[in-house]
RNA sequence: GGGCCGGUAGCUCAGCGGUAGAGCACCUGACUUUUAAUCAGAGGGUCGAGGGUUCGAUCCCCUCCCGGCUCACCA
């Protein structure tokens, strides 16, 4: 490894405290307290004058001033001050913490709480031990790390400077922790299914592929656990849930990673209606659990998770905005007709259903600020959706979005085994010509349904876009502690 | 994938044909109540990579690598 002049230097330092037989990576820490439970009860604990011991990261800058030095550590929980005196800790300690110990070291400290003149609550050192001496020299004490490559190459060093990122992956924490609660407290079972797959599906999009050696077998990355949990209804369980990985091989932008997170439930007996108020009631829980209260601001917008959601049919928010109503073009050549008789500048998609998408997606998503639910979506779009019985060309869909995000998907579960292999046939058919998206044939899922699955309520869940909303993030890669990046060359 | 912008010291950034700069950090010295400590001094760079133009390239041109924004695709 080439050494910086930096880290030669500290290599120095590391070095002359082996000299002095001292290690610089001991195996244990005497730590007695937290900084902050120590802050809690500092009248307390300095009026007994307890004689106590704290750990952590130097932070800031060490201020040494000849025989006087402060210092800030961080553990974590919070931060405090660190004072010391040459007259109190004696020369040798005084010089290895002026000499040898730097900025972003880990330490361990004994000593006593004092206020120092200006009040701060601060710990008197009077012994001082190396945990971990640091051989890479921090960012600037002001302005931090900000190039955002070296921020998410280097997640670990962004963690440590940006105190307010790592509240982001805590509010994140709090959030699946209140989702599960939430499911848990309502009879809901957490499963855990393949992630690695024979036959892909639950979902539109391209699969990862990968290949198992001893049985030459060539396996997907799952895209969704729906086929697999919609197996466990038919097997008896009646409310399943599963949060877990989903891979898509798409593009990546500031709201779609490689690999993202998602929570999907069933629930046997429970249609679509059923799922919007979970959603509405686990939003409204979530949102309580992790900010405390029903309304965020997400990018200066205040989003209100109180209400009820409002419920706009696809036909008619398309028409609204574009003036086109879908149901009465039926076919893609009067579709794109009327779309160049109206001047819309849309994309032309090679599907009817790939047509009313992106007519949705231009027109009506990002005008979808308020929780919304939009609802019956063509047949064409959901290939494992039960129609709906008054009006077949459409299905018991919905799909929930926030700030102009999708964040749930859910349906009437289609458990007609028959209508299903249609479906599978029609998605065959669009792969052939092009559509690389499609479903699979999937006999296996056939063959469950055969066996008869309850009516039954199905509902997926994007985590991460959650937890941007909840943080007020605009990027997907700034609540995803490890985001995917091309490797580097040089 | 297209368009635009960027990559210069450990970090944050100037410079844009004529010997490579600042602030912070680091090192040396002074300093017993600092809070981005202060004062004085010193060191630190294959200017993302490779090619080209030029007497001379961090700077202009070409190719490539890695990012950011944006459009397209997807959740």
């Amino acid at each position: 490894m080439e050494l910086t002049n930096l880290q030669a230097q500290r290599l120095t330092k590391l070095q002359r405290l082996r000299d002095g037989g001292v290690d610089p990576f001991p195996a244990r820490s005497r730590r007695t307290h937290t900084i902050a439970v120590v802050l809690d009860s500092f009248e307390q604990l300095s009026e007994a004058a307890t004689r106590l011991t704290l750990a952590g990261r130097i932070v800031g800058a060490r201020r040494i001033m000849g025989k006087l030095a402060f210092a800030h550590i961080t553990d974590g929980t919070e931060r405090i001050q660190l004072w010391m005196s040459l007259a109190d800790a004696g020369e040798a300690l005084f010089a290895r913490f002026r000499d040898d110990i730097d900025t972003f070291d880990i330490i361990e400290v004994d000593g006593l709480l004092r206020r120092t003149k200006k009040g701060e609550p601060s710990l008197f050192v009077q012994d001082l031990r190396v945990l971990a001496k640091t051989l890479n020299p921090p960012p600037e004490k002001w302005e931090g790390l900000q190039d955002v490559e070296e921020r998410l190459r280097q997640r670990y060093l962004d963690l440590t400077v940006n105190e307010d990122r790592r509240q982001i992956f805590r509010m994140r924490a709090q959030a699946i922790t209140a989702m599960r609660h939430f499911l848990d407290q309502r009879g809901f079972v957490e499963v855990e299914t393949p992630v690695l797959q024979p036959i892909y599906g639950g979902a539109a999009a391209r699969p990862f592929t990968t290949h198992h050696h001893q049985l030459d077998q060539t396996l997907y990355m799952r895209i969704a656990s729906e086929l697999y949990l919609k197996r466990l209804i038919v097997g008896g369980f009646d409310a399943v849930y599963e949060i877990g990985k989903n891979f898509r091989n798409e593009g990546v932008d500031r709201s779609h990673n490689t690999e993202f997170t998602v929570m999907e439930c069933y629930q046997a007996y429970a249609d679509y209606h059923d799922m919007m108020q979970l959603v509405e009631q686990m939003f409204r829980a979530i949102s309580q659990a992790v900010i405390g209260e029903t309304r965020v601001l997400y990018q200066g917008q205040p989003i209100d998770f109180g209400v009820d959601w409002p419920r706009m049919p696809l036909v008619q928010a398309i028409e609204e905005r574009t003036g086109i109503d879908i149901l009465a073009l039926p076919d893609l050549t009067s579709l794109m007709q009327a779309i160049g008789a109206a001047g819309l500048q849309v994309e032309p998609k090679p599907t009817w259903g790939k047509q009313v998408d992106e007519l949705f997606s231009t027109y009506v998503q990002p005008m979808l600020v308020q929780p919304t639910f939009i609802i019956d979506y063509p047949v064409e779009l959901s290939p494992l959706a039960k129609r709906k019985p008054d009006v077949p060309a459409l299905t018991e869909r919905f799909e929930g979005f926030i700030a102009g995000l999708e964040l749930a998907n859910a349906f009437t579960e289609l458990n007609d085994p028959l209508d299903q292999e249609q479906r599978f046939l029609e998605q065959g058919r669009a792969y052939d010509s092009g559509d690389d998206e499609a479903h699979q044939m999937d006999t296996d899922f056939l063959n469950a349904l055969m066996y008869g699955m309850p009516p039954t309520g199905g509902l997926g869940v994007g985590i991460d876009r959650l937890v941007m909303i909840l943080t007020d993030q605009s990027t997907i890669r700034e609540v995803i502690l490890f985001p995917h990046l091309r490797t580097r060359d040089t």
